[in-house]
RNA sequence: GGGGGAAUUCCCGAGUGGCCAAAGGGGACAGACUGUAAAUCUGCUGGCACUGCCUUCGGUGGUUCGAAUCCACCUUCCCCCA
């Protein structure tokens, strides 16, 4: 039995039930992979588990930021990476949960990052984005990186900024850290399980039921909450679907059933690209919810 | 009962005689993704034997070398007057 298991999939697809349940079979823990459940007082529109549905199955990864701070891919593989230790050290297998790609991929892969941002450089850079227009960074970025400019999009502002940032803080290009990155031997082989629906639609008919579930949970009074206390609407925690529409209709932009709508939109689409991160990755076994009478046992019976 | 307006490809919506399979947006579908990732970005969207052909712009018929665009009638919807 591998003592690490990562569970994927798309938004609303059951991830944490059937996460609790795992655990309970095999006196697991379990390790959050969300990019928005790591921040505190953001609860019900990230469907963060609560106690009950925790079953008393110790959750990790939770609540570990605050909503006004800056978080990253690469102090979550530091988190979840002393999390595992610690579950293993007690003897316990590891239940890795969660629709957050790129930190689970970075978290299994030991992914070591070519530089964390700089204020100075990314300011820099974003500057020339801005006085001289993007396609001008991205010539920059052809001179310094020709070979991740050629993969880039030329209107791709976030991936063009972080290469040139690379480049000027680590003075290599953005490819040439990545290849190396490459080089390297994943650190975890974990069993993997993806959540999939065989009829698209059913998934989106879940997504939709989910967010009306949220709105009667107090959607609205936790962004209210958020902020009133005070929450910059820019920062990384209030792009999250859900909380930047709301803000939106709190500000009086449109109404709360308008922002209803749009966050039922933009889950859709997320649980869509989604699983396009996940299903180049091989190594994981599909499970389809829609066909599947008791994803608990299917789960078991693969592991 | 009388007058006016509208019907466009999955949706909204441009187009008012050839350059229109038909702008643009949305959705759907597909993809990318290495420290903001619930973010960011891309492709594609009538059919086919696909440098061309076929079908499509409410319906039918007409005008024209040629119609989504003009005319007639019909159907449905909206508005105004009664």
């Amino acid at each position: 039995m591998n003592n690490l298991i990562c569970i994927c999939g798309p938004t609303a697809s059951g991830k944490t039930g059937l996460a609790v349940a795992l655990a309970k079979e095999l006196d697991a823990e379990v390790v959050s992979c969300d990019s928005m459940q790591i921040y505190r007082g953001m609860d019900v529109g990230t469907a963060k588990p609560d106690a009950a549905e925790m079953e008393g199955v110790p959750h990790h990864l939770l609540d570990v930021a605050e909503p006004g701070e800056d978080f990253s891919v690469g102090r979550y593989v530091q988190l979840a990476d002393a999390a595992i230790a610690g579950i293993h050290s007690r003897g316990k297998i590891a239940i890795v949960c969660g629709g957050t790609g790129l930190y689970m991929d970075s978290l299994i892969k030991g992914e070591r990052f070519a530089a964390p941002s700089r204020p100075a450089q990314r300011e820099y850079v974003e500057h020339i984005a801005e006085e001289k227009g993007l396609s001008f960074l991205y010539e920059m970025l052809k001179d310094a990186d020709p070979e991740t400019a050629e993969k880039l999009h030329v209107s791709d502002r976030k991936r063009i900024v972080r290469a040139m940032e690379v480049f000027l803080i680590t003075g290599m290009p953005l490819s040439y850290h990545n290849e190396q990155s490459k080089k390297r031997p994943p650190k975890y082989q974990p069993a993997w399980i993806g959540l999939n629906f065989r009829n698209r639609s059913k998934l989106y008919a879940r997504v939709d039921a989910r967010v009306d579930r949220m709105l009667e949970q107090g959607l609205e009074a936790e962004v209210r909450r958020l902020l009133e206390a005070g929450i910059d609407p820019k920062t990384t925690a209030m792009q999250a679907i859900g909380y930047k529409e709301m803000a939106a209709a709190l500000r009086g932009e449109c109404t709360v059933k308008q922002a209803a709508d749009r966050i039922k939109q933009a889950s859709r689409n997320y649980a869509k690209r989604q699983l396009t991160w996940f299903r180049r990755n091989e190594a994981i076994r599909w499970l389809y919810v829609d066909e599947c009478p008791d994803l608990t046992e299917a789960a078991m019976r693969i592991l």
